[in-house]
DNA sequence: CGGGATCCCGTAGGATACTG
DNA sequence: CAGTATCCTACGGGATCCCG
């Protein structure tokens, strides 16, 4: 299985669609540590906003990955932490941020590359 | 290494920001089968316009995970294939793939169970 | 054939205010 | 504390036309 053309994009890219999101894996991540609570989230994922970690752990939650505890007392006490479904998922991603960290230098290179090359063309432009 | 906060976001989202958007998994794919044309893959990818496989297929070259190679003939030839690193990239892919493959029926049936949780909420207000 | 340049729209997602 | 409800904007991405 894997990386074929035409099952690759039809279903995995649902997942993708979920987890390939700007908050999701950042979420997951947090939860794969411990048990947190929404404030704790809120203070500790740098940027987010309440509506966005609400959505996201509504989605999360959906999907079976997070699941959600409610304390009923006064102030209300909310927990979140991954299923183990979310869990298994948090080691798939970890591959691809494994991935991800061993090529970012090579991919900065080739970024800097391409673009003074790109500046180079620009500049024959002006001299033709 | 690995998924823990604070490394996986902040540089590994910018892979995932490359590789996670619409089509560019699905060029990968492509890819990773064969060198491929760009006509060739505007007809195999199914919906994807003449201006996002443009914008995607720069993007991938300019991070170093396809190269595009122009023969300077009427008309013209350009044939796209992956990078060495770009086919470690698939790879990666497709360890979450193959998670995304085994982990959709279960997917499913969280989000089905979900959906019918809410509608019964959603009934008893109406009751109260 | 393989694009570049424009125009345009839907939506992801931020800011803010209110609530049980 | 843990959300919900609105409003609003930036931008991803589609459609279309043109060009070497």
């Amino acid at each position: 299985m894997g990386l074929h053309p035409h099952s690759a994009s039809c279903r995995a890219r649902e997942i993708l669609d979920r987890v390939g999101d700007k908050w999701s894996l950042m979420v997951i991540a947090m939860l794969g540590e411990r048990t947190r609570r929404f404030t704790e989230l809120k203070r500790d994922i740098d940027g987010i906003s309440q509506r966005m970690l609400t959505v996201t752990l509504r989605g999360l939650e959906r999907d079976g990955i997070v699941t959600r505890t409610v304390y009923p007392v006064m102030p209300p006490r909310v927990e979140y932490s991954l299923t183990p479904m979310g869990a298994t998922l948090m080691e798939a991603a970890n591959t691809f941020v494994a991935w991800a960290e061993s090529h970012i230098d090579a991919i900065d290179a080739a970024r800097a590359e391409y673009d003074s090359r790109a500046a180079e063309l620009e500049a024959l432009k002006k001299t033709s």
